[in-house]
DNA sequence: TCATTGATATCAAGCGCTTGATAGTAGCCA
DNA sequence: TGGCTACTATCAAGCGCTTGATATCAATGA
């Protein structure tokens, strides 16, 4: 055809599912770190306390599989918030060398004041969606989810 | 009620809409970044020149709002860009301080070879969903990041 | 005409994450 | 029992991004 090479790319491709995506996860990142801030909490900080909250006793290297990250950035951000006394580290039972993840009190007093505010934006979101719509949205998030990530 | 303070955050907290969007997100994210090395491009420099491409003129600190990023960090890329002749800085016509961002043929053939592997990314996804699946999902997404956006 | 405002670009310093490499420990198997 | 393998944790170096501050220039208003 004549007009095969006029564009460079397909003038769709800003109308993607994963560039709608991207644009999407952005803007909630976005807002989770402006309402994470006032209470001294980054995004990162509150995604790693849920994970560990979810898995207690997870170890570094097994959290940093589920964050996507480099055990040495998760051993960063553990050595803060053991710091700031919201998470400890104990010896594993088995493996002398292994270290397990636990929340203190302190952490879960953080943990729960950080989720009110994501539970805020949730509700702000999901309240502009239907039920069956926001129900159907998660599912089709986690078919993409599993696609992706089987490739 | 007794149970209300047995656990400090929501059982559901990671069945939220704004969980499954980061997950699928991060998924798809990394999945670009393992197919768009072997062409020795990142991740970034194809969202940085798509976006140039599909506003062909616009000013570094204009770019860095569209990619939520600080105005430095579209400099660094720029410059990298710049360096391998894929982008080109012209002088802005009214303002001569200000410097246009453009494509240069270079740039356009790189585009093009790496839109042909996020292409692919797509294909795969909304393979495993049905047409009207794939419509609706792009079409909550973009009613997702408006909401966010607005907050 | 000239000062002020607003926006751009750029420099400098600090921090977080990544890649690469090293050390320690449990489990497996000859 | 001894050695091999796999996994964990940690150190070191490099790079990219962020916050903060500075210089330049067009546009606005007195």
């Amino acid at each position: 055809m004549a007009g095969d090479d006029e564009e460079p790319v397909g003038a769709d491709a800003l109308d993607r599912l994963v560039w709608a995506l991207r644009r999407a996860e952005l803007a909630v990142q976005a807002l989770k770190e402006q309402r994470l801030r006032p209470l001294g909490m980054m995004a990162a900080h509150y995604t790693l306390l849920m994970t560990v909250h979810a898995e207690p006793g997870l170890t570094g290297a097994e959290l940093a599989r589920r964050l996507n990250v480099t055990p040495q950035a998760v051993a960063s951000l553990v050595a803060r918030l053991e710091k700031r006394e919201q998470l400890e580290r104990r010896a594993h039972p088995r493996h002398g060398h292994v270290q397990e993840l636990h929340l203190t009190d302190a952490g879960r007093t953080a943990l729960r004041a950080a989720d009110e505010a994501i539970a805020g934006i949730e509700r702000q979101i999901s309240g502009e969606l239907s039920t069956p719509e926001a129900a159907q949205l998660r599912a089709l998030l986690d078919r993409v989810a599993e696609s992706a990530r089987r490739a």
